[in-house]
RNA sequence: GGCGCGGUAGCAAAGCGGUCAUGCAGUGGAUUGCAAAUCCAUCUAGGCCGGUUCGACUCCGGCCCGCGCCUCCA
């Protein structure tokens, strides 16, 4: 039985889907008018870590995976670099792809883009004005009235009357409470804008996900995720608007993902201390990041540095070490085998990859204490995860030696080899060091000599 | 100020009311021409103070410290 930590409870539940056999699930994605940093990589790579495991345990999964692409952070990163909104958020969309995809993150069942749903927004923006949870300002922004929906903070554990908004940003005049949230924005000359029964304005921050969760997944479905910043106001206002137009409940199982941190402070585009994927795998492979990720829980805190990649790098070499001899090809993994059994509860235990890791590495121990009919299984479950399934030799080898060539290597070894042979092992040491300065490591075993990258 | 999360060995990171997490690093062995890899053994734990219990890292209370949300943010 799949347990799941539900943000709305506070606490791990069973997980029934609402329709037998089928999850639908919604996770907000990112606002592209920048790289994806590492945090970024965490909810993607967290949320793709939920579906393959709802997947693997026989459901049929629908994942919706949005994109902003409209927004304040979007016009005027624009306005800056001179160019078109258009030409900025496709460029960073495809940034993102190419990022994500390197993590080993599939794509999601549908990502649909905020400008193309304006018309599913005002639509929902007109039942919530006629069930008189919206108003119109007199500044022209169409807000939801915080006040007339009284499960509002359910989420997030907030009270109205303990928030302090207007304490530390401005809050606008013509708001009748000042915890309200805009709905629609008048338009402001030089902004993208569209028509609507309000006048001509663009879509507010949480209005896109409630009608795109909607459109795409029905009124009510399973699981939303996002990071763990999004609870509030964000996640919080998307429940308000959907129940307050549609009048039944919007979402089963919250799910939010902790932080990367740095230097024991949440990473953050608004901080400056975020580190992108892309810089990141200029030095260290995309798997390696994505074990990184993989190894925590997807609820707490972690942080990254260059020592805990190096860190993962050296653990995921362990794995791919006791698989080297295994066969090639895809297997399915055996679910009454032992490992597997602990793997299974592990991630049946809100998703637990920790320790289901933890089984891997169980694994590698038992494969290096001669049961070689386990590295099938190794690499299996490894594939539930996203992980292991590169021809090892290849992950081993990957990366570069300067001038050295793969096949300047190879000589070398061969060189080393007829040193060997004749005794010389001066030559041999001297050829070895002479690899091991280059960043490569020999290995001699019964069946010759192989090599690895450090 | 309100709400929430967390403090586990040198580092990272889990579960668990009573034999073992796990990875990296360290130490000692096996193996190797020497190494590497692997295997075996082993040292480092549970912020502090109380309580419950036959027994607490695990449950309860208090305290200290850190982080997050209350503003756009994954």
């Amino acid at each position: 039985m799949l347990r799941i930590y539900n943000t709305l409870a506070r606490d791990k539940q069973d997980f029934v889907p609402m329709r037998p056999g089928e999850v639908r699930m919604y996770v907000c994605g990112m606002t592209v008018y920048d790289f994806c940093h590492i945090g970024h990589g965490r909810m993607m790579v967290a949320f793709d870590l939920v579906r393959r495991w709802l997947r693997a345990s026989g459901y049929r999964v629908t994942y919706v995976r949005n994109i902003t692409d409209i927004d304040d952070k979007i016009i005027r990163r624009a306005a800056e670099n001179r160019e078109t909104i258009a030409e900025l958020t496709e460029r960073y969309i495809r940034f993102m792809d190419e990022d994500v995809g390197a993590l080993g993150v599939e794509k999601p069942d549908h990502e649909p883009r905020a400008t193309q749903y304006v018309p599913q927004m005002l639509q929902m923006i007109g039942r919530l004005e006629a069930n008189g949870l919206a108003y119109r300002a007199a500044d022209g922004d169409v807000n939801f009235s915080v006040r007339k929906f009284p499960g509002y903070g359910e989420l997030s554990g907030k009270l109205l009357d303990d928030l302090r908004a207007g304490e530390r940003v401005e809050v606008g005049a013509a708001k009748r409470d000042p915890l309200d949230f805009v709905l629609w924005k008048h338009s402001k000359p030089d902004e993208p804008k569209w028509p609507s029964p309000w006048g001509d304005g663009r879509p507010g921050w949480a209005i896109e996900c409630s009608a795109m969760g909607c459109s795409l997944l029905g009124e009510s479905f399973d699981i939303h995720g996002g990071g763990q910043d999004l609870q509030f106001p964000h996640h919080e206002n998307e429940i308000a608007q959907s129940e307050g137009a549609n009048g039944k409940p919007f979402v089963k199982y919250w799910l939010h993902n902790g932080f990367v941190q740095v230097d024991d402070t949440k990473m953050s585009k608004s901080l400056g201390n975020f580190f992108t994927i892309r810089d990141i795998l200029k030095v260290f492979d995309p798997e390696v990041m994505r074990f990184f990720l993989v190894r925590a829980h997807y609820r707490s805190a972690m942080t990254y540095s260059d020592a805990h990649l190096n860190d993962a790098k050296t653990a995921l070499t362990r794995l791919y070490t006791a698989l080297r001899g295994a066969a090639p090809g895809k297997t399915a993994p055996d679910w009454s085998e032992p490992h597997a059994v602990r793997f299974k509860a592990a991630m049946d235990d809100d998703f637990n990859t920790a320790e289901a890791v933890a089984e891997l590495f169980k694994l590698a121990n038992e494969i290096g204490r001669g049961k070689m009919e386990l590295a099938a299984q190794l690499k299996a479950l490894g594939g539930i995860l996203g992980l292991l399934q590169r021809d090892p030799q290849a992950f081993l080898q990957a990366g570069s030696s300067g001038a050295l060539s793969d096949k300047d290597i190879q000589d070398r070894i061969e060189a080393r080899l007829a040193a060997r042979k004749q005794k010389n092992y001066l030559e041999a040491d001297r050829i070895r060091e002479e690899l091991e300065a280059a960043g490569v490591i020999l290995e001699d075993g019964p069946k010759g000599t192989s090599w690895r990258r450090a």
